[in-house]
DNA sequence: GCGACAG
DNA sequence: ATCTTGTCGC
């Protein structure tokens, strides 16, 4: 079997299809209890040319203050392609995440976990990698339908299966997707995710996508310097 | 075959 | 995601 610990080195759609089915076998599903939190850390990876910024940011859970933050610079391994998010942001994000010095004690990343064609997406390999707990937060939806029941949040089904939760976090309008990564429950990452939900964008990725910006803005060249 | 398609 | 200025609204 292909390693969960190693990225391919030579892309193929027909290899990462058949990684992506193998992992997301591997998912645990013991459930991460939101009263155990204590630090939560938000993940996100942003571009510019070549080079993808990844940054990880730690939180304290009681306050949702900033404790750490670390950024790392890679060169992105492929274009984007649909349903397999993973192959291009892993490496930036996984760099920044092993730069931390205290241990999260759940992730938050910036896709979909269980609500991917394939069961696995960018969250929960993330959380294979890192053998954490991971909870997938996206902004549109990748695969199924949302089921529409009034409620707080709405379950995202793929014909009879619940992968996912669409949650109104914040006062917004539209939900935000919300799957099980890794090592967590649905219920749980809805919870966490409601109570980290100040804004629609959860706090932790809130912060992430800022350090990825600043991170990006750095390195790159002034814009009437060339 | 056609359209949809996280970031 | 990224390319980009001002602008409407809470």
């Amino acid at each position: 079997m292909l390693d969960p610990l190693n990225l391919m080195d030579k892309f193929s759609v027909e290899k990462a299809e058949k990684m992506q089915r193998a992992l997301s076998r591997m998912v645990i599903m013991h459930d991460c209890l939101p009263s155990k939190i204590r630090y939560i850390a938000g993940v996100d990876v942003s571009y510019s040319n070549e080079k993808s910024y990844g940054a990880a940011v730690v939180l304290d859970y009681a306050t949702m203050r900033v404790i750490e933050e670390k950024t790392a610079v890679k060169k992105a391994p492929l274009s984007y392609i649909p349903t397999f998010l993973a192959f291009r942001e892993l490496p930036a994000a996984i760099s920044a995440v092993q730069k931390l010095e205290v241990k999260p004690d759940v992730f938050m990343i910036d896709g979909h976990g269980r609500a991917h064609p394939r069961r696995l997406g960018l969250a929960s390999h993330f959380g294979l990698i890192v053998d954490a707990p991971t909870i997938g937060v996206a902004k549109n939806l990748l695969c199924g339908k949302i089921k529409d029941v009034k409620n707080e949040w709405r379950p995202i089904v793929d014909g009879d299966e619940v992968i996912g939760a669409a949650v109104f976090s914040g006062r917004s309008k539209r939900p935000i997707y919300v799957s099980v990564g890794h090592k967590i429950s649905l219920e749980s990452a809805i919870k966490i995710v409601l109570y980290c939900a100040k804004y629609r964008i959860p706090e932790p990725i809130r912060f992430a996508h800022v350090a990825a910006e600043n991170a990006k803005r750095k390195n790159r060249i002034p814009k009437g310097l060339l």
